[in-house]
DNA sequence: GTTAATAGATAGCAGTGCTGTCTACTATCG
DNA sequence: CGATAGTAGACAGCACTGCTATCTATTAAC
């Protein structure tokens, strides 16, 4: 197809395609003539991907140049991808104390410890929890129930999504599926979270559900 | 205090601070005279706030500004805060295709419905959640079996969250503790998941924690 | 009385995600 | 064959967000 389908397939503006292509965003159709480009599902599939990273996901294009740069590896390495490619979803700016966040890391290293997790010392992940827990004791909240309940949540959601990218066919497969659980299943999270939030508040403030 | 030990207090840049004040995100200080302001601890507990909302909840200033009004007024409704007031965390942008948002919108309706949970029929959350669904859907992933495990596990975590709430000593600061719960519950979720998602694949995988 | 700081106003700036325009070509249709 | 529409690639510009810099008239602090 030429880029005019791909643009009425996907939804996406030409002008915005072609600037995923400088972007790196998508492959470059195959040419069959110096100004003439073919374009085939590959690339619907991957656009569609590039919107729902960008819109729903919210992340920024160079992440999403590195996330898909991970996909298109020829070694398949899901762990790779789940624990190192993904991106934190904390804001890289660091408006809290720093010493507020080395306290709130060694918390963090002690649950991961007592909990026998898996997971490497110079992990991300640690220092982004390490970064939110700070942020608790920043705005003086104590997180300390919240962080064991939230804690056993996670334990039970990542067997959940350990699962989704189980029933993938193959190890590519797997990996998109590592990728789209990842990104798209926090906004899931969130979202439900608000829905049952609001339930609870009903409940708990004695609310009926209909109004409002 | 001025306004340089504001600055002082809280690291942050004294044009930036006026800025937020322009913005209307911290009240105006004290007038001692045309030119002169004192500025107390409230100010900089709000502009904590701020700066955590902004950077780890990732919000626009827009959504701060409103968030912190729903904080301010007289008679603080912890409901209509969790319900109303809270961003849904899914941008705005509509990337994924009206009708199959509207596919997913009816699911949503259902899930909703068996599970009784109480939330408003225009609540944005189910809007919301709708969305994301659709966005799994527009990647070819099938949600079906992750929606129903998220949905248990969500009211599980907004359990924990209205105790959270619930923990506070008087309205204000529940009201306040919802806001904190809810926008930085997120993030702390979305990172304890990437640690147990990162354990769990090198369970699955077979792969030691401690290397990488 | 000199120096530093301040409120308030206005303009500018950096990063991000596009969007518009231009050129030299090519496909397609009648 | 010619007319029209579409295309790759290059480049400039644009809208929005979250600041940052500069200026003026005034005031605090030593």
């Amino acid at each position: 197809m030429r880029i005019a389908e791909l643009s009425r397939l996907t939804g996406v503006p030409v002008p915005t395609i072609k600037y995923y292509l400088r972007e790196g965003l998508l492959p470059a159709g195959e040419l069959t003539s110096p100004n003439q480009a073919r374009y085939d599902d590959s690339h619907v599939r991957r656009l569609r991907l590039v919107r729902v990273l960008l819109d729903i996901g919210r992340l920024p294009i160079a992440t999403i140049r590195q996330l898909l740069a991970a996909l298109d590896r020829p070694d398949p390495d899901v762990h790779q991808v789940l624990g190192r490619a993904l991106p934190s979803a904390v804001g890289g700016k660091d408006s809290v104390d720093p010493e507020a966040v080395r306290t709130a890391r060694v918390r963090i290293d002690k649950l991961v410890g007592e909990r026998g997790w898996l997971v490497g010392r110079e992990a991300p992940a640690r220092q982004a929890t390490a970064e939110v827990l700070a942020a608790f004791a920043q705005v003086g909240a104590d997180a300390g129930v919240l962080l064991e309940q939230y804690a056993d949540v996670a334990e039970t959601v990542a067997g959940h999504d350990l699962d989704f990218v189980g029933r993938a066919r193959d190890a590519e497969g797997m990996l998109y599926a590592a990728v789209v659980a990842s990104i798209l299943g926090d906004s899931l999270l969130a979202s439900l979270r608000r829905l049952t939030q609001e339930h609870e508040s009903a409940k708990k403030f004695g609310i009926r559900g209909d109004d409002c």
